[in-house]
RNA sequence: GCCGCUUUAGCUCAGUUGGUAGAGCAAAGGACUGAAAAUCCUUGUGUCCCUGGUUCGAUUCCUGGAGGCGGCA
């Protein structure tokens, strides 16, 4: 009984892709025009996550997801956190869940850092205790963030070798890790390659930069055009902040900033959201390009992509 | 047309009592241990508008010109 599907399954078995690259590089393109049969979509991007965030943070439409099965879309709400713990488990479920109908994972977007993870295995660190997070953040800010470097090189010199004494945000977490454990942050193993459980198919683009800038630039337009202003104009009035994880994204941020900053015009915004985007787009490929396990193409390279696949036993 | 102010990095502007210059922003490169569209590190960028003159030496002082801004006609 269900031979196919068990054929299937022992073919698909452990085999999934990881699409990456900056952002406005291509990616959604190359999905559609490679990927529509025979796989599901796992998103990796933290701001796609997030309901009501459609236009900004250039989530696929309506469509795309109704021909392609989706994961990890939609399944928060903006003022709600997550983090790259909760991407890697949740990912690793709907792969489950993608091999039992027999169709192979697309790890698809553009984070990172949750890509890492998911490729190379998850840190043993414990995950982020709020608590402890708000007296620690409270406790720097009183006693200055030069006590706050010479406090973790006390408690955690190797930590202390790797963090800059200006980055609050990384001895911040180290401290916590340090208080709700009582072990030093350095003392988590780190993983350095890939896991073998899972037979992944690394694919980067990459793509020369000042066509990327016009990328960015046409893409931040498009999207005001797209109605990126009543989107946000809706949060706004439902009560959104500046807070909220989700208004970290860039296409939000800039309103809030906008609105700090006295009055700036539709346009000036659209330029800082164009700024932003590509600033990020370069700690993208630089992240990026430290992976050394992906393989680079460029997004009008499907040859290139498909008979890479293919030399991972992967068909499209 | 006349008078005043102004012209220095991609942008906004400092500055050199005459010895060829520096901030912020932008840009480029890098890091990344459960917040990562976050956070942080490093690094330049130049006919100092043009033209003569004075001077050992001019971006700086003087003459003339060009552009910009303002005022008066």
């Amino acid at each position: 009984m269900k031979s196919s599907t068990q054929r299937a399954r022992k073919a698909t078995r452990n085999k999934a892709v990881v699409l990456t690259g900056p952002t406005a590089v291509g990616k959604t393109a190359l999905t559609e025009s490679l990927f529509s049969n025979g796989f599901e979509i796992i998103n990796a991007d933290s701001v796609q996550i997030y309901r009501g965030l459609d236009i900004g943070s250039a989530k696929p439409d309506r469509d795309l997801q109704q021909r392609i099965p989706h994961h990890l879309i939609d399944i928060r709400d903006p003022w709600e956190a997550y983090s790259s713990g909760d991407f890697v488990k949740d990912a690793l479920s709907a792969m489950e869940g993608i091999w039992e109908r027999g169709n192979i994972p697309l790890v698809t977007g553009g984070t990172m850092y949750y890509i890492k993870h998911l490729v190379y295995g998850p840190p043993q660190t414990p995950e982020a205790d709020m608590s402890i997070r708000a007296e620690v953040i409270e406790e720097c800010h009183a006693k200055g963030s030069e006590w706050a470097y010479s406090y973790l090189a006390s408690i955690d010199p190797i930590s202390a070798g790797r963090i800059n004494r200006n980055d609050i945000y990384r001895i911040t977490r180290a401290i916590e890790v340090y208080r709700a454990t009582g072990r030093p942050l350095s003392s988590f193993p780190l993983s350095t390659s890939p896991r073998k459980d899972i037979l992944f198919a690394l694919i980067g683009l990459s793509r020369d930069r000042s066509v990327l800038s016009r990328r960015i630039e046409q893409r931040a337009v498009q999207m005001f055009d797209e109605g990126l202003y009543d989107e946000v104009r809706a949060l706004i009035d439902s009560g959104a902040e500046r807070s909220w994880p989700g208004m970290e994204g860039i296409g939000y941020r800039e309103f809030f900033d906008a609105a700090e900053d006295g009055e700036s015009s539709v346009h000036d915004i659209c330029d800082s959201i164009i700024r932003d985007s590509k600033r990020y787009a370069k700690r993208q490929i630089t992240f990026l390009s430290s992976m050394k396990e992906f393989s680079i193409f460029s997004p009008e390279d499907e040859d290139g992509v498909r008979s890479f696949l293919l030399d991972n036993g992967i068909r499209v």
